[in-house]
DNA sequence: CAGTTGTGTCCATAATATGGATTGAATCGT
DNA sequence: ACGATTCAATCCATATTATGGACACAACTG
């Protein structure tokens, strides 16, 4: 949780920590793991949660005990996305690129240091990876789709992650030492885009390609998972030619997310 | 803005508030117009929108100085939109409704007493009114979707919302006399869809059907708007129609929002 | 260039959120 | 069947934290 409280309010610091814990898991959290993640008491998560609830924000289900994104986030998100219209945008892409090799697709933002799963889309092959869905976060060079944004990102912004790997990393820093990191980075501006051996979870492999803003930036990547045999070398020129090119589909149709 | 601190943390009602009002308009809010919403005073809106904007909640736009809601709240409503898979099972309805009609087409919640706009879709006719788009509320029995969903709401809770009908009503109130709106609730209980003609804005009319819930109960609403001539008798019976056909086809397949 | 309107900042004060402690409910293991 | 364990909910004295009046500044306006 690495998030500088900036000036005055860090009520809102931490409402804000707990809301985006609780939009982790689309099954939502419970009160202790809430408490756990967010370093807070129980007390005052608690109390937290329950205000929230009471303004709609969060839905506390009362048969499960877990607390989820309520109805208020659902409107406000509707409203944000008039600004990012991705079902328009991204959509079209991730199904075409589900369709054409049976693999899950994914559309990720970058936030900050980190890389935001936004949209899923379920590929027909019968066997498939679960890592990855709606609102998981990953360490920005950390699988395929923060990987494919990082090796884009101005060289002095990407020292300063690999400055401080580890810390960076967190519980992925054992599975991905900086070297693998800085190679998989060489690799992927070799290509154009990202390879993910199995990395985050063994067997479970990734590609992904970055989607630059109307600044050139890389804000965004479509991304595909699924089973080892299905990334094997022979394939992987055909998987990764078909993200580019929905990549370059989406490229500056986004604005940019400030902030 | 009849909002209850219901417990402890009252800021959580200052944020949830402001964030709202934020939420109620695409371009966003200015901090004025946010000070004269809220109610609180001006360094606490700055502070609090300050920090929101620092955690990503809101963004700043620096050059019109106007507030809107920020990247973080995307991510969330899109993990949100996993429990209502809105552009799934409401927008396929949304554009054959628009489609056939020429007029705009939009689908509504309710949240509690108020009912908010979810989804908008163009329509094809040249003159096209804004006073719906997403995020924008009205007191339930406003409008062509509040009256429809009001129309279907258990009685003793429709008599609640009637009997203080000025205050709940609001700025409304004038061009919605109690009478007037009794007989519209009727009116659509006996077609099964609501007609508004042009109460809230003159000459802009609209029509709505409410959308029922796994419980049976009316949560959500289809509704189109467009100008008076488009809204003649003799095409209403086919607007209704189609509007209640689509309803009748999303009825039951999205869960009930509580809270 | 004085008047107006809107934004941003400071800081003493008071109000508000905090969290240790307690109680209650539910699940588990033997 | 029953003590042990885990998790949820609530209380309330305390001090931490948000508050808002006052001030400063910038951008328009007539």
């Amino acid at each position: 949780m690495n998030h500088v409280p900036v000036q005055g309010a860090q009520v809102v610091s931490r409402i804000a920590g707990l809301l985006r814990i609780v939009g982790r898991k689309p099954e939502g959290s419970s009160l202790v793991e809430l408490v756990r993640e967010s370093g807070l008491t129980r007390p005052t998560v608690h109390r937290l949660l329950t205000s929230l609830a009471s303004e709609g924000l969060l839905d506390h289900s009362a048969r499960t005990g877990s607390w989820v994104l309520g109805p208020e986030i659902l409107l406000m998100g509707s409203v944000a996305s008039a600004r990012f219209p991705l079902e328009d945008i991204a959509r079209p892409s991730l199904r075409r690129l589900a369709g054409e090799t049976g693999e899950s697709a994914f559309f990720s933002i970058r936030r900050g240091a980190e890389t935001v799963c936004l949209l899923r889309e379920e590929g027909s092959f019968p066997v498939r990876s679960f890592v990855l869905h709606e609102g998981v976060r990953f360490p920005l060079g950390v699988a395929s789709a923060g990987t494919a944004i990082l090796a884009f990102v101005p060289e002095h912004e990407q020292e300063q992650i690999l400055a401080d790997w580890p810390t960076h990393a967190g519980q992925f820093a054992d599975g991905h030492p900086e070297a693998v990191v800085r190679a998989s980075l060489h690799q992927t501006r070799q290509a154009g885009y990202s390879v993910n051996p199995g990395l985050v979870l063994e067997g479970s492999w990734g590609m992904g390609a970055a989607v630059f803003d109307q600044a050139g930036r890389p804000a965004w990547a479509l991304s595909l998972t699924g089973i080892e045999p299905r990334f094997r070398e022979d394939r992987r020129e055909f998987l990764g030619r078909l993200l580019m090119e929905e990549a370059h589909r989406i490229n500056g149709r986004l604005q940019p997310a400030t902030g």
